[in-house]
This record gives structure tokens, sequence and C-alpha cells, in this order.
DNA sequence: ATGAGAGACGTAAACGCTTACGTAATACTA
DNA sequence: TAGTATTACGTAAGCGTTTACGTCTCTCAT
């Protein structure tokens, strides 16, 4: 690994410069000169070094992924987006697994900052105003992903989470349910827990039903707790016929709560999920969910990333429910 | 972020060494021009660059992982315990999906090399030549996880295969089954394909019992490939009582094809997995499946990583059965 | 034949750090 | 008190590239 442009033109008998203009594909020399060069290059496995290249470009070809769970589909899938225009762009792509730990992400903010990343993608996770000034004093590209923040200047791309699990709610309803619970997310988490809490309240109120706190356990999306919030809901005897999740995870656990005590699904109780991850598609049975187009969420916000940080706007991606076996139709 | 190391030295009236010194945390100044420094590189914002530093001192605390498809929960597990250790020793970990595509990895190695990292995990996918001649090129420690080429140079961190096939099959055997088909990934993978198929026929054979290729449905690992074997094996009409699978994915695959022919889990059918993945708990029933230490197993590798190449040797980590529901004792 | 313009290179100055070495001032030892 | 360490710095030479300028040689039109 010890051979440098210098070695190359020491080899070739010609200048480094030379060099350099060939492996960059500039012109300023003949083709003899470029054959001559190129066949150093082989013979002495010549790898130019990326830091000293980035050294004088102040470029890095490099992005940071900041995302609290590399674990979980819902991040797996993005990941893969994302992976993938970066690739295509010639990025490669750093992982931060924060743990939701404030001092870790701080952490790998420092480091990123340090790398001279040319951008960051900030997932599924509420900006504070700790990582936001950072962020900003880096002076590069950033993109909010399945989570935004109005009050910062940075894009973000995401789904509408009022109108996503609004619709949630209204499609157990028009399949004849009235008493439905929600399983949600955490109550202080400003994407993904409250908007998604109020939507489903609204279809609720806006069909005249009953929803208010007795309806709604809460989980941390993952499959745990969503065993948990499930038996915490029919532990309050409410009767009822269905259960919107906030993840598609949270849907399983619930599932699973409910095989466990013997009860049929869909006919004892109907779910619905949230992601439309492969784990709905696995689940039995298989989960009706609501739809985020996880990977082009990935691959949009690396293409936003790339093309400067110029358009700041929130992009809003479409969602729509996916209809498999788990809600019963009652009418 | 263009405040360099002589922007802080002059703001602070030293010398750019001193303030390298500060920074570093080595000895050679007083404590008041500490404090005159710390002071100028908080004010100014001072970020070091990592590439400038990474040039004089070889170093770039960065290494990278190879791996076939970041989407699934092995990955995703495996990925977090690498991340973990690495996070923990100060490297960042770039991640490089191949999707299994020959150009794509070789273009991925380049990119590493160009980048100077200090290592590369191989995970998952068999070590071509082609691949391991370039890592052998690189000169640097390189760990093959859940993979192993014993004519390459290369440790490696994985199961022994071939008996963690054996116990599964043996399990089922043990429970009283006799007429068990085999659900495995491809034939040609030499790692996750071929052993485990041996495994499985070796059990069979030491306990008399039938395994020709009829007995055997070849998926690729993943979900979908499971339904598919499922129904081929099904429609050959071994009156298989009980399947084994060579991933979770595709046990949950051959459990998908039962519920949809509308038989029952597991008294029509028994299914063990392989892996112990989020999935199989999540699976109704709950799936008996072959345990791998997967987060374990990404540790482990980063570790070898880190503690230098010397130790070259094929760490094979212990496998256990985690029983759960998916499994009819028969006896 | 001459001058201009166009290749085909080479030189050297950055890029932002680390670090060996040199130096001046102070403290300590005999 | 002279000599020796020690401390607290500063100077400058790299690390491996890119690139703005220069120089030298041809070619070709006049």
């Amino acid at each position: 690994m010890a051979v440098t442009i210098s070695d190359v033109a020491r080899h070739a008998g010609v200048s480094i410069a030379t060099v350099s203009r060939i492996v960059n594909n500039l012109p300023g020399y003949s083709p003899e000169t470029k054959d001559k060069v190129e066949a150093s290059i082989v013979e002495l496995g010549y790898k130019p070094n990326a830091m000293a290249r980035g050294l004088v470009n102040r470029k890095t070809n490099t992005i940071g992924v900041l995302l609290p769970c590399v674990t979980g589909r819902f991040s797996s899938e993005l990941l893969r987006g994302i992976e993938k225009i970066a690739h295509a762009k010639g990025y490669s792509v750093i992982i931060c697994n924060t743990d939701m730990n404030g001092e870790r992400t701080m952490s790998y903010l420092k480091t990123l900052s340090e790398k001279r990343v040319e951008g960051i993608l900030f997932i599924s996770e509420w900006l504070t105003d700790e990582y936001a000034v950072f962020l900003e004093s880096l002076q590069i590209p950033v993109v909010l992903v399945a989570t935004s923040n109005p009050a910062s200047p940075f894009p973000s791309v995401k789904v509408d989470d009022f109108a996503a699990a609004y619709s949630a709610t209204r499609y157990l309803i028009d399949h004849g349910h009235t008493r439905i619970g929600l399983i949600s997310g955490t109550e202080k988490d400003p994407i993904a827990g409250r908007p998604r809490i109020e939507g489903f309240k609204r279809a609720m109120k806006d069909a005249d039903l009953r929803c208010d706190q007795a309806c709604i356990a809460f989980g941390d999306f993952h499959f745990e707790s969503g065993i948990a919030a499930m038996a915490e809901l029919d532990s309050r005897g409410l009767e009822l016929s269905a259960v919107c999740a906030a993840s598609d995870e949270m849907a399983l656990g619930a599932m699973t709560y409910m095989h466990r005590m013997g009860r049929k699904l869909p006919e004892d109780l109907s779910i619905i999920g949230f992601d439309d991850t492969l784990d709905a598609l696995m689940a039995y049975p298989a989960l009706t969910t609501l739809h985020q187009p996880i990977e082009l969420m990935g691959e949009r916000a690396m293409d936003m990333l790339c093309s400067g940080t110029a358009d700041d706007r929130q992009i809003i991606l479409e969602h729509h429910i996916t209809e498999r076996d788990s809600v019963k139709d009652l009418r």
C-alpha cells in the first residue's frame, strides 16, 4: 500500500503531474506516455490515496447516516434505498447507530464533521435543538428522513403521518368497526407518535366513535412492546373489534398476544399495521397495513442530499393501504 | 468549516505546533497556553481535519463492511454487533451492499482501498479468488463473517454449519419425525448451502431415514423462495411430517404456504428454522430454530479485526436450538 | 524563414495536519 | 557559580495529491 504517485512517476520516467493527469483523465499527454504510465500503475499496483486527494480538492465522496436502530426492517429498507443511490453517485456511506442516545449522537456528529462528510441523513428521530445547531454549523447539506422539524432549516422526506393514521383508522371504520383501539408509539415523539395519535382520534371523532385515552396503549414501535400494549388494551375490557398499530412490528406483537390467548385472527380482532415492511407479509394472517414507500424514501433523500441544499422543502411521499388478511369486513 | 489549525494558532498567538500538541493531548505547554488555545478553538469552532491527520499518520479510523444484502434481519443484527464494537474502539464503518454482484463488489473493494480503510469485514458471501487476491494485496486485516475460505489466509467467525444442520435435523428426529424435508439455500453456496445439506443428510442417514434429492427443495434464503420451495416439496407427495429450513425467512415462507393451504401448524407439519432472528419470534406459531449468536458474531469479528491480523484462526461460535412452538412432538 | 499557437510535459506551491529538531529561558545540582 | 536538565515553545520538513504556471518543441500559415 506504500506505492505513491511519485513511485509511479519514477517508474514510468515522467513527472507526477503527468501521472496525475492520466489518472484523472485530463488532457496533456501523448498516447504513448499514457500507455507507459498505465502499465506502471498496474505493475506497481498503485491506488490513489483518497485522503491526499480529498485534502486538496476538499471532497470526500462520503456521507453519514444517523439512525436510531440498525436492526429493524424499516431502517434496513431505508438504508437499502440510500445505499443504492449513494453508490450510483459515487458516495460511500458511514452508518451511525445512535441508539437514541444523545451523547452517542453528538459523538457521531463530531466524528462525521472531522471526517468532512459531504452530507448527513438524519433518520426517524426527533431533531433536537442541540443537534440542529451543530448540524447547521457544519454548513453541509442535511436531510431529515421519516422525520422533520419545521423550526430547522433542513429539508425532509416523509409521509403525512397524520393523514396516514387517519386513513388507516378510516379503513377500519369503513369495514364496519366501531370499537377500535390504538397501539401508539411513544407519545413524546412529535413525528411518528403524536401525529398518528391525532390522525386516529380525528378519524374516530369524524365518525362519532369513542376515542378517549382508554382506547390507546403506548409502545416503542418494537415487537415486545406491541405484545405488552395489546395485553394492556385487552385488560381494559373495551370489547374492541379492531386495533390500529403505529408500526408493523407492534402489530405483529399484538397478533402474537392474541395467538397466545387462543383468539382467532381476524375473527376476534382485526389489526392494521403501519409501514408495510416485509414483516407485514410474513405475518399470519398477512397484515393489512399502511404502506410507506420506504426504499423510495431513502432514494429521494439521497437524491436531495446530492442535488445541493438549495431546495429546502418538505417532501411528502404518497402512502396507501396494502390490503391483506388481518382485517375482517363487518359489513 | 474553513477554520484550520493555523487560524487557531494565529488567533491564540501561538504556533501551529503548540495547537497540535494541545489538541492531541501531548506534553509541551503551560496551563495558561492551553486555556488560551482551547478558548480559541471553541470560539472559532475548530474541528481538526481528519483527512490531513490521516495523511500524516496513516490512520483513517475507518473500516469497511461488505455484505450481500442490507435488508434482512441477519445482516442487520450482525451490523449491530459490528457497529457497537467499532464505535467503542473509535472506528467508523462504511457499509457496502454488494447485492451479490461481482462487479459491484470489486468496485467497492477499489473504493475501500483508495479510502485506506484499516480493515474489512466480508460477510455471508463466498470469497472468490478474485476477491481474495485483491484483499490480500491490500495488506490490511480482513475477517470473514458467517463464511470462511480455508484456501485464503483470512480468519473467520461463524458457527459450524454442518453440525448445526445436523442438530436441527436431529431435533426433528428426536421428536419422532421420520419423513423430513429440507428447504435448502442455494446448493452452490459452500458455506450456508452445501454444509447444511450435508448436515441434514448425515443426520437422516444416521437414523436410517430417507433423504434423497426428492426430500430437498432449494431457495435463496429469502421469504418468497421459502414459499416456493415448500410448494415444491408439497407437490412431491412425500407426506412429510416435518421440514428443516436453512434460514428463518424461508421457514416463515414455508409457514405462509401452509397457512395459505389451510393446513395447521404444527399439527400438519413441523418446521424448524435456522438463525434465530427476530423473525422467528414473530412467527405464528413461534418458530423453533437453530440459534446462531448473530450479534456476538459481529462483535467478535470486529474484535479480531482490531486485535491485529496476527491470529488468523477460524473461530467457531456455539449454536443451540431455541425451542418454541413450531415442532410437534410425535413421541 | 519567422512568429504564433498548440501540444506535451515539468516545477513548485498549496491542502491541513504531525513531529523531529532547534532554541531560549528557567530550575536544579554539585 | 558554572553546568546540566527541563520546560515551553517555534521552525520546517514531510504526508500524497492537484493544479496554476512555465518551458520547450513542433507545426503551420505567412
